[in-house]
Formats: C-alpha cells, sequence, structure tokens
RNA sequence: GGGCGAUUAGCUCAGGGGGAGAGCACUUCCUUGACACGGAAGGGGUCGCAGGUUCAAAUCCUGCAUCGCCCACCA
C-alpha cells in the first residue's frame, strides 16, 4: 500500500468503487425478522429531469441516513425510482414532435402514448446514471416507475376505492385550465405573481332609470370577461345601490339584459361597489351566480380564444379580445376610468402560462375525511417535521384544505378508470375494463382523461413495496422512517402522501421523520434557473471536487434554518478535505512496518487525548445525525480530522514512530490506526467513496474487517466513551499552549524551524511534574534542543519571553530580540488580559451575581480571573525586566 | 391581508443567557521524508437599530428597518 499517489484523484477511484458496491450486492435489503428496518423511498425525480443542485443536496442527505443505517446493522432500504411526470413529458414529447411538424393529434393518443414510452426508456435512466455517480446507495435492482404496471394497478386500486366510498366525485366547477397545456390543474399547481396592471371602471347603462339613475359603475381587472357577465352584485346594506336591487342592467356591447342582484361577498369599500359578475370565468363570481341562480355563459374555448358566446369577438385570442373590447367601450363612452392596479395573477407551474379560470366538467377528491387524521398524525407527534416550524405550515393548509381535482386533459399518464353507458347513463369505477354495461347490456366507453400525477406520486411509500398485494415489503418496511424533500412540494406530495398512506394502511402514517431541507440559490441568493443560465451543473461540481468534495461541501452548508445561497469554496474545501484524509492515511499506512492488529493500548497522554477526542466525536456524530444537524457534523468531523488528529495527533506521534522502541512504535501504529479507522467509519456516510478507498487498506483485525466499508460495523458510541478522559485532554492542552507560544516567539524573530532553540519556563511547583512528563513533545514539536521548567527561573538575558496563562516562557535569542517591539506586544497583551479582568472583577464584586449566578459560573469565572492575575504578574514581572 | 425566516469578520455562514467562531479571502514565514488540495504565525467584528426582561443579552421579549419566502376567492 505504500503505492498510494500523493493527491487523491476522485475520478480515478470512483467507478470501482462503485462497481465494487453493486457486485457486493450491498444496496439491496435482506429482510431479517425481528430486526427493526430502515427504510426511505427517494422523492422520486421526474423522467425527464436531470440532476440540479436540490437533488444534490436532498440525495446526500438521504444517502447520509440510509448509509449509517445499514452501518449500524439494520436491514436499510432506499427505494428508487421515476416519475411519469404527465405534464412535463407529455411537453416534452409534443415538443419533439413539433420539431417534425407533428401534434400529438396528429399522430393520435396510442401512438403519442408509444412516443412517451420511448422518451422514457431513452431518458428515463439518466437521472439514475447521475444518482449513482454521487455514490447514492439505492437499491438500484429494484427500481421503480410510476406507470409499472404493478403501480398503476395501486393507482386504479386507490381511485375505485375512494370512488366507491364517495370521496371522488365528478363535477362541473370553476377549475384552473391551462390553455397552453390544455388541461385543467390543481389549485396547488398554480403559481401566483403580482402584475401590474389596470382597474378599469365601466358604466353599465340601466335598462330604466331608477330614481333618476340610469347607470352603475364596476370595476374589473379583466375586461374581456364582461362578455359573459350575467349579474351585477352590490352589498346588501349599501345605501347608494339599495334602491337599484331588482333593476335591470344592458350590458354593452352584447346587448344582454340582466339583473342587479344583492350579495354579502361584495366589499363596497372596493372600487365602485358594484361588481360584474361572470360566473363562468371567476370562482367568486361561480358562487354568486350560484346564490342568485343566473346564467353560466362561457365565452371562453380551451385555446383560451374568444367562444361564439362571444359575439363578435370569437375567435380573437384572449388578449387581442381584451384591447377590442376595450376600445369598443371607449368608443360607447362605457369607459369611464382606468387606474393603475397590482393584482396577482395565476400561472402554471409547468409552462408559465397565465391560467384561466375555467367552468369545467372534472373529478374531485373530497379531502376534508382524509385530512383530518392527517393532521393528527401530526399533531400527536408520530410525524415529526425537521425542523419544526414546518408543522404549522402544514396545518394551516391542512386546515383549510380544499377539494382537490384530479383529472387532466393529458394522454400521458393513468387513464381514469370511469366507464360510462351512454345508454343508461351509467357511470362506474372498475378495476376492469368494462366493455358492456353490466345494467343494460351497451358498449360503454372509458373517461377519456388521465389522473394528476400527484395521484400516483402520493402512493409512492407503499405502492413502491408492493401495496396493494400484502408483500413482505409493505409488512416489513412500512412505515418508512424518514422522508426528505424541498418545502416547495409540501402539499403537492408530503401531505397527500399522509393522507393516502394513512387511509390505505390502517392509519399507520408514511414516515415518522419529514426532513425539510434549505433550498439551494446562487451565490447571488435567487432561484437557479437553467433557462436563465443561472444554475450550477451537480455533475460539473463531481467533476471538480469529486463527489465526495460536492456531497461533504453541502453537508457543510445545511444548517435547520437558512437557504442556502450556494458556496463553492465550501466545495473547495471538502475536496481538499478528501485530499488530507488521503494523505494522513498514507501517512499512517507508511508507517505500518512491524504492525501487529490489535485494540489500541494507550501508552502516553497523546494516545489517551486522541482518544478521548474520538469519544466525543462518535457521541456528537450520533447526536448530529439523530437530529438531522448536517451542517454541524459534518463540522465536528472536519475539525476533529484535520485539527485533531493531522495537526496535533500525527505530529505528537511522529518521534515514536521513528524511535527505536518497539513497544512504544506500536502502541502508537494502533492508535493511529484505531482511530483513523473509526474516524472513516463515521465519515463514511458523507464521503463514501474516499473513504472506502482507504479503509479496504487498512490493516486491521479479522473480527473488525468487512468487505467494505459500506458494510462495516458503526462506531459504538458508548463503547468509545470508555475512551473519554479529562486529564488527558488538560494536559495536551497545556503542551499545544506552551508549543503555540513558542511557534509564535519563532515566527516573530523569522527563526527557521531548523534552528533548535533552548527555551526555559518558569511554571508553578504544582504543575512541574505534569510539564516534564509531556516536555518530550514539546521539543520535538517546537523545534526545541534544550527545555528546562523550574519555579524559580531566571530570565536568560536576550530571551524572547511568551506568556502561556500562568507559565512565562523564556526563549533566549541572542542579537536577534527587538525589546522596544517586545514590550510592545507585551504591553498589549497585558492590556488585554487587563480589561478582561477587570469585567470579571466588577462581576465577582456584584452582589446579584454571587447570589444568583449558577454557584458552576462564579467558580469559572474566579478560576478565571485568578489565571488572568496570575498572567499580569507575569507580564508585569517581564516588563519590568524590558524596561 | 395573514404567516415564516434572515440581519454576526471583506465574502459565505455557524453559534444561541455567563470567555465573539469556521471556511474562503488577506499579511508574514516555511518546498522538513503524509499532504503546497500543505504547514506555522498573524490582522480583521460596538453580533441591523431602539427599548425591555435579567446579577448577566450577540443569544430571551417587544417595536422598527431592510431583505427573502409562503399562504389568501386583492372585482
Amino acid at each position: 500500500m505504500s503505492e498510494m499517489p500523493k493527491a487523491y484523484d476522485p475520478k480515478a477511484v470512483e467507478g470501482a468503487i462503485f462497481a465494487s458496491w453493486q457486485e457486493g450486492g450491498y444496496f439491496s435489503a435482506q429482510i431479517v425478522e425481528g430486526v427493526e428496518p430502515y427504510s426511505v423511498v427517494i422523492p422520486p425525480p421526474n423522467v425527464t429531469g436531470s440532476l440540479h443542485m436540490g437533488h444534490a443536496l436532498n440525495n446526500t442527505i438521504q444517502d447520509v441516513v440510509i448509509r449509517r443505517s445499514r452501518m449500524a446493522g439494520r436491514p436499510t432500504v432506499w427505494v428508487v425510482g421515476t416519475d411519469h411526470a404527465g405534464i412535463a413529458t407529455q411537453n416534452k414529447v409534443e415538443q419533439k414532435l413539433a420539431a417534425e411538424g407533428f401534434s400529438r393529434h396528429d399522430v393520435g393518443r396510442e401512438a403519442f402514448i408509444e412516443a412517451c414510452w420511448d422518451w422514457r426508456r431513452k431518458y428515463g435512466g439518466t437521472i439514475i446514471g447521475q444518482l449513482k455517480a454521487m455514490g447514492c446507495s439505492c437499491d438500484y435492482d429494484n427500481e421503480r416507475f410510476t406507470m409499472d404496471p404493478s403501480y398503476a394497478h395501486a393507482v386504479r386500486k386507490v381511485f375505485v376505492d375512494w370512488f366507491e366510498a364517495g370521496l371522488i366525485y365528478r363535477g362541473m366547477r370553476i377549475i384552473n385550465w391551462c390553455p397552453r397545456c390544455a388541461t385543467a390543474l390543481s389549485d396547488i399547481e398554480v403559481e401566483h405573481e403580482d402584475v401590474d396592471s389596470h382597474l378599469w371602471h365601466l358604466r353599465y347603462p340601466l335598462k330604466e332609470p331608477v330614481d333618476g339613475i340610469d347607470h352603475v359603475i364596476v370595476a374589473t381587472t379583466r375586461p374581456e370577461t364582461m362578455l359573459g357577465d350575467t349579474c351585477v352584485a352590490v352589498h346588501p346594506d349599501d345605501a347608494r345601490y339599495s334602491a337599484l336591487v331588482g333593476a335591470t342592467v344592458v350590458l354593452p356591447l352584447m346587448g344582454r339584459e340582466i339583473p342587479i342582484v344583492a350579495d354579502d361577498y361584495v366589499d363596497p369599500a372596493f372600487g365602485s361597489g358594484a361588481v360584474k359578475v361572470t360566473p363562468a370565468h371567476d370562482p367568486n363570481d361561480f358562487d354568486i351566480g350560484e346564490r342568485h341562480d343566473c346564467a353560466k355563459i362561457n365565452i371562453m374555448n380551451a385555446d383560451a380564444t374568444i367562444s361564439a358566446e362571444g359575439g363578435v369577438y370569437a375567435g380573437l385570442d384572449r388578449y387581442e379580445a381584451r384591447k377590442r373590447v376595450l376600445a369598443d367601450l371607449e368608443e360607447i363612452g362605457a369607459l369611464v376610468k382606468t387606474d393603475e392596479h397590482v393584482h396577482s395573477v395565476g400561472h402554471c407551474y409547468r409552462c408559465h402560462t397565465v391560467i384561466e379560470p375555467w367552468l369545467s366538467d372534472q373529478w374531485f377528491v373530497d379531502m376534508k375525511p382524509l385530512a383530518a387524521p392527517a393532521i393528527e398524525a401530526v399533531h400527536d407527534g408520530r410525524v415529526k417535521f425537521h425542523p419544526k416550524r414546518w408543522e404549522n405550515v402544514y396545518f394551516h393548509w391542512m386546515d383549510n384544505i380544499r377539494d382537490w381535482c384530479i383529472s387532466r386533459q393529458l394522454w400521458w399518464g393513468h387513464r381514469i378508470p370511469v366507464f360510462y353507458c351512454d345508454t343508461c347513463k351509467l357511470a362506474v369505477a372498475s378495476m376492469d375494463d368494462l366493455i358492456a354495461c353490466p345494467t343494460c347490456g351497451a358498449a360503454m366507453r372509458q373517461d377519456e382523461d388521465v389522473l394528476d400525477t400527484w395521484f400516483s406520486s402520493q402512493l409512492w411509500p407503499f405502492a413502491t413495496l408492493g401495496w396493494p398485494e400484502p408483500t413482505p415489503e409493505v409488512a416489513y418496511f412500512y412505515p418508512t422512517n424518514v422522508l426528505s424533500t424541498a418545502r416547495d412540494i409540501l402539499f403537492l406530495w408530503v401531505a397527500r402522501m399522509v393522507m393516502s398512506g394513512m387511509y390505505f394502511n390502517d392509519g399507520q402514517i408514511p414516515f415518522e421523520d419529514v426532513i425539510i431541507h434549505p433550498t439551494v440559490f446562487n451565490a447571488e441568493g435567487k432561484r437557479m434557473s437553467k433557462s436563465l443560465g443561472t444554475g450550477v451543473d451537480p455533475l460539473d461540481l463531481m467533476e471538480h471536487y469529486g463527489a465526495d468534495g460536492m456531497r461533504f461541501g453541502l453537508m457543510l452548508q445545511v444548517t435547520g434554518s437558512q437557504d442556502i445561497k450556494f458556496a463553492e469554496d465550501k466545495l473547495l474545501s471538502s475536496r481538499n478535505f478528501a485530499n488530507k484524509i488521503w494523505n494522513a492515511s498514507r501517512f499512517v499506512l507508511m508507517n505500518m512496518d512491524g504492525y501487529e492488529p490489535g485494540a489500541p493500548e494507550p501508552q502516553t497522554v497523546a494516545d489517551r487525548w486522541i482518544l478521548s477526542r474520538l469519544a466525543d466525536l462518535s457521541a456528537r456524530v450520533d447526536e448530529g445525525l439523530d437530529t438531522y444537524e448536517f451542517g454541524e457534523t459534518a463540522r465536528a468531523l472536519y475539525d476533529f480530522f484535520w485539527n485533531e488528529y493531522c495537526d496535533w495527533y500525527i505530529e505528537l506521534a511522529k518521534d515514536r514512530l521513528n524511535g527505536g522502541d518497539a513497544k512504544q512504535r506500536l502502541a502508537v501504529q494502533r492508535t493511529l490506526v484505531f482511530v483513523l479507522d473509526r474516524a472513516l467509519r463515521l465519515l463514511h456516510p458523507m464521503m463514501p467513496f474516499v473513504t472506502d478507498e482507504i479503509w479496504k487498506n487498512l490493516p486491521l483485525d479479522a473480527a473488525e474487517t468487512a468487505p467494505s466499508l459500506m458494510i462495516a460495523e458503526w462506531p459504538d458510541a458508548s463503547a468509545l466513551a470508555e475512551f473519554a478522559d479529562p486529564g488527558a485532554e488538560k494536559s495536551i492542552a497545556a503542551v499545544q499552549d506552551i508549543v503555540v507560544a513558542i511557534r509564535a516567539v519563532r515566527a516573530r524573530y523569522g527563526v527557521s524551524p531548523r534552528v533548535p532553540l533552548d527555551v526555559v519556563v518558569k511554571a508553578p511547583e504544582h504543575e512541574l511534574l505534569l510539564l516534564e512528563g509531556e516536555s518530550g513533545l514539546v521539543r520535538s514539536l517546537a523545534g526545541v534542543g534544550s527545555l528546562t521548567f523550574s519555579p524559580t527561573a531566571e530570565k536568560p538575558s536576550h530571551s524572547a519571553v511568551a506568556v502561556a496563562g500562568n507559565l512565562e516562557i523564556y526563549v533566549p535569542l541572542e542579537g536577534l530580540v527587538d525589546f522596544d517591539a517586545e514590550r510592545e506586544r507585551l504591553g498589549k497583551e497585558r492590556e488585554k488580559a487587563a480589561t478582561e479582568l477587570g469585567r470579571l472583577d466588577k462581576k465577582l464584586g456584584n452582589e446579584g451575581f454571587l447570589a444568583k449566578a449558577a454557584p458552576e459560573i462564579v467558580e469559572k469565572d474566579r478560576a478565571r480571573a485568578a489565571e488572568l492575575t496570575e498572567g499580569i504578574a507575569v507580564m508585569d514581572t517581564q516588563l519590568a525586566e524590558l524596561a
């Protein structure tokens, strides 16, 4: 193993390592009865998708919890697969057809669906391949797709069950219509944006004047809809209009006679206090129309052109119609005022076309009965959100939940399993395709529409495990443990999984912990966008920093409350960290001559110190991963490995490795190997490639080893806790203080590390024993020739001086010392200490503090004050000598 | 209209009642047999503003300002 290259090259090892995991079959989970399983379902990426930063972050999080659980010995499965993504995929395939000069209607439904399957066969594997490049340890042998036959069976079963339970119904409602996608959308598939527009005030004449009033002014943001107005509404208590209620208005341009009605919905303070009502084109107007039995005239076609109901405007696009209507109203003097007005306009979440509220016959799910138990499950803590505050967002939505429009006028998707008999008007949902009407025997036809993609996605945690068949996988792995996702699909997906999961699994929740991870923005804090070119491609990042570098760099940026303004420098640090791990390991492996595997037998304070620090790390990693604090955990790993293991322990170990004492050499080798081994295990979930590549070369005891680090045992923090050693930590802290102080003297006077220094340390009697025991460490780390400890040491002439706590450190430097500079520096240091001491003295002289503060705080402050007092005395002595 | 989050070193961010931290950037020195993707030593912050609670506030509370996000039938 002396052949390790000087630098870690991710590209040279990642492919082979991944292949070894695959060959080992480590990705699949075995059911072990009596052992608690662990399962996660991946949020299925769209088949049309490719990996973006959100995926990179989310899938790293999932891989971390999955790998850790697998190492901890739990039968662990990470279910992977893709979503057929109805609208998104259909759009892609339509674009492809359009490039060839066809529409989907030209090729027909069957051929179009086949083209979608072709697309899926061709591109569906892209993102799966990218997950592999990241090192994600999914169960690739059992990849799922939301259009698999077994999955389709589950979708159909859900529809039929809910239909038969009366939870799915058909209704003529105002829905959100995307004229470009030519389909209905649910309310949460609409993205609202404020746009600068106008509020147009229109004069509607009365058929006959009432009390001398011959018109009413209405205000609207969508004047073209006036073509479909069927009444005008005013507030019942609005004195301005009370005489007009019941009167008749003649609709301008159309000549239709419509009534003035009184309705509570109207806000008298807004606009003119009179509302034009277009029941077929606005959900509020729809309700008003229902209450007053007004006609619902649909003036718009599916492509957002004006329909035949729109008279002379028929055939015009909606925006062209708006211009023409306004022009014509102006011409007849009916446009009385135009105000600037900002209002919110809905856009399609797939193509960003402006949504048209449109009267249409669609399928809906009655959500209230499904929501109740799902709300309860979060209230009683069966489902927990991380961070917890997302519960409130969930509750707010669930408490105000509205029925879900699930039918889509698309071809790519799960076709609605409802069959109609045109003869006897039977409409029935069925698990089997119905050819003949069970009532009258006439031919039946199936509903043309497909289901909302999210209707099938909501079944992901159990349909992927084989539901509705009573499979061993459902019994064993459901409920899953963790669901990690971006916040933007909290309603679209997460809430619905809780509802359907509980409904179809005897009230059992689909997952216990929901991680809402931060959103990744670009460095400017803007949403990453492929079309705007403001995104960063994870594949490029892996190219530059390696998969481990990208993963760890992302983990460093995860915090509980903040979104991520993507900081690429963290990936650079992480790549460097991988290299650091590589080289530290290289050093250990190059120093294995004479090594015999075995448990660590700490011989020195340094050994006890690093083992104690390892125990602390292990506990903190467990704690951090248990609470999904990935950033903190990554930092703990980084600091331990780099600062403690590399910068100090390896340096402390070198003398004993190179000395002639075989016993000492073996002891230090064992500690080096043991700590490296445990650290690699703890690092593995975040940096799977570099850790496994190194680990397979560690000379471990047979009982400790495994075919791959991926399936090696997770460190047991409670066992490691036996190494906790506060005494050793204190000793090494003292060593570090002295070493740093001496190095600072070197740096100050430009003394090369190769020039040995003679150092005298004046220390209190009671600390001499401890310090002398570690003098070897100080000598080698600070490049000291002779090191003398004494309680009564005199400062040698021509010495630089340093203070570490209550220790005076003299470094004789003939001819080098700038006494003026020394005096100035010491003076500053003294001033700093005096300021702090002043603050402490004030505190310690405060009766309230002494009476009310926790005793250990008072004690700590007293100790600190004593330390500072000693230190200041030391500095005063030195300053006197320098004078 | 309602709600949530943020404001700490030049930049990106941790921390969360009792000694201001990291990474990157910056300064100086060091190519010593793990690593220059490195080592050593440094400089740099009245923790957004104003009140309050407390023996003690960067940390808790209130208000304000700025930025960002979500929800809402905002003619």
